[in-house]
DNA sequence: CTCACATAGTTGACTTTGTCCACATTTTCG
DNA sequence: CGAAAATGTGGACAAAGTCAACTATGTGAG
């Protein structure tokens, strides 16, 4: 029987980012994209370009969020999508030289959150953790 | 400038987790708790008994998120409230009897996706990692 | 003591996310 | 070809998060 703990630690983990990031966001959020927008343009930044349920299975949401904020971003000017030629059912998303703009400041607000709540571990223990995290996720 | 990835990698381990217990919750989730009630009532059972505050800060959520979420638990008879004596503002939480049914199944349940989703992990690796992030949570 | 101030908890109104299901359009493959 | 599967969209609803006000109680300086 395996590890009730490591969730509850995760969950809290996650809840403290999203708070760091929620007290920055005034600073940089100024497209008003959101938490849900962001972690969406971000993922999407380090995918290049893809189809939405490449997206959508990467991040683990529904597709049909997916679908919204997707149009949200686009309305927005910060992606826009293309028809792929292989396949006529997908979309291609990928971020415009503005949404590169924006995925800047998040990376910068998200750095600064992330530094802030792992500041009393070494840079290896922060290297051992991601390492981790990737495997776990893999 | 630290490491933006750690945090995508959190969040998309959360979500999985998520998913997990989702496909399970109609096996378990006979109270209707939801994923809402059910990481409350888990860290609660952790804490033993404990003020509303204090639990809102350990779950990093909104403090009258948790009012809501309590009252719907009790609602459920899964746990109760008494006032405390040396401070008549606060109001201690605890675990029922019938809280504590819930709960273990809960844990089970948790268990599980854990074990699914950490499957290729060793148990070192599991070890090191439920480590490191109690480390960045402390 | 008391008065300003902080803390615990509750409530209301509102926004954002999540969930579920049906649907149109391709693609895949026996 | 035709059945089944996959991509993306849309609607309706439920759950969760956000934010500000408010009551009641504790605290501490003067």
């Amino acid at each position: 029987m395996a590890d009730i703990e490591l969730a509850l630690l995760i969950d809290r983990l996650m809840r403290r980012i999203h708070f760091g990031l929620q007290e920055k966001a005034s600073r940089f959020d100024r497209e008003n994209i959101g938490p849900g927008g962001g972690i969406i343009l971000l993922n999407l930044a380090d995918m290049e370009c893809c189809g939405i349920q490449e997206l959508t299975n990467r991040v683990a949401r529904d597709k049909s969020q997916m679908t919204r904020t997707i149009r949200s971003l686009e309305a927005k000017g910060l992606v826009e999508r293309r028809l792929s030629r292989d396949d006529a059912r997908v979309s291609l998303v990928s971020v415009t030289t503005k949404g590169d703009r924006v995925v800047e400041e998040l990376r910068q607000a998200l750095a600064e959150t992330i530094n802030d709540i792992l500041n009393p571990m070494s840079a290896q223990e922060k290297q051992d953790l991601k390492n981790l995290v990737k495997r776990a996720v893999d």
